[in-house]
DNA sequence: TATTATATGATAATGAGTATTATATAAAAA
DNA sequence: TTTTTATATAATACTCATTATCATATAATA
């Protein structure tokens, strides 16, 4: 478990080095905090946690960092419908349930074999042409389990006006 | 197919009407505007469009209109790597390719019960608790048939720098 | 036609993200 | 270790998509 982690920490930091990138302890900070979370942070949310350590960190340092990242595919970058971009340290296949009242991103796990068989289909299906595919993008949207018990309960209040 | 957007057309104008807004000749043009469009246009694609019939329409009501729309869900927002929110009058179930060169939003057809047997098999498989999905999205990102060929024709001089 | 609530258009404001630039510092060389 | 140099940081200003405000216009209804 924690070992996953600091690989996947030393993985980024390799890259990092590799590409010719400095390793400030910034820098190292925002790895840190992106790659261990599970909560697909926003760039203030990623700040606000820098804070602790840093004080003195500025908000442009943290979205150049994010974007430096994102750029390596280190970690992906995910819009919503809110307004801000969130983004996610776990870069593995994988699709998002986000809930239209709180914004909660919660990860949907799919096998990447199952995932890939049935998309690549659908490619092959629309294009005749070539078509060369990067990335997948996967959202359920909705309410979770939390909401959509609130949502019920007050269904007689909300039902008016 | 004219007979089809028409009746697209007339149900967005009932709904609208039922709903109790009113229809103003802007609010009509918006519609037929997004109910026609098979490209996915912003709100600035759209006044555009629009300033040729309404010279002094505001980007304001273009943009509430949209807002209006979506909130009854006769268009869907879409929201891709790029700066502004793209508008799709096609609320049928649907993915689409984005690439991520040209910007360009191309349909990806899928059949409707492949498509939901799929993904409410994986929401079922992940989410034990309550979980209500209102909406699906699904995007391919990578490069269109032009951009992928017009890269792998520079690709000596893209590779360098 | 008169009434009234909603829509429009002009304008200002908001806020996420980017650009600029002086200073600091990580990395490499000496 | 010290010096050098290119990159990173932080402070600040800026951009631009979207939203808010509000006076006026107009669609809906009677
Ligand atoms: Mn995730
Ligand atoms: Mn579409
Ligand atoms: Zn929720
Ligand atoms: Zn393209």
């Amino acid at each position: 478990m924690k070992h996953q982690v600091n690989s996947r920490l030393n993985d980024i930091v390799s890259k990092i080095k590799k590409m010719g990138y400095s390793l400030t302890p910034q820098r190292l900070e925002i790895i840190k905090i992106v790659s261990e979370s599970k909560s697909h942070p926003s760039a203030v949310d990623v700040y606000d946690k820098l804070r602790k350590a840093y004080p003195m960190i500025s908000l442009n340092t943290v979205y150049k960092n994010l974007s430096l990242l994102s750029s390596i595919h280190e970690v992906k970058e995910i819009r919503t419908l809110q307004d801000s971009v969130h983004y996610d340290g776990d870069i593995s296949l994988h699709g998002h349930a986000i809930c239209e009242k709180c914004g909660r991103i919660i990860d949907v796990k799919i096998d990447e074999s199952d995932f890939k068989g049935f998309f690549d289909a659908k490619i092959k299906e629309n294009f005749k042409e070539n078509y060369y595919i990067n990335n997948y993008g996967l959202e359920f949207y909705g309410l979770c389990g939390l909401c959509y018990n609130e949502t019920a309960s007050n269904e007689s209040i909300s039902v008016q006006s």
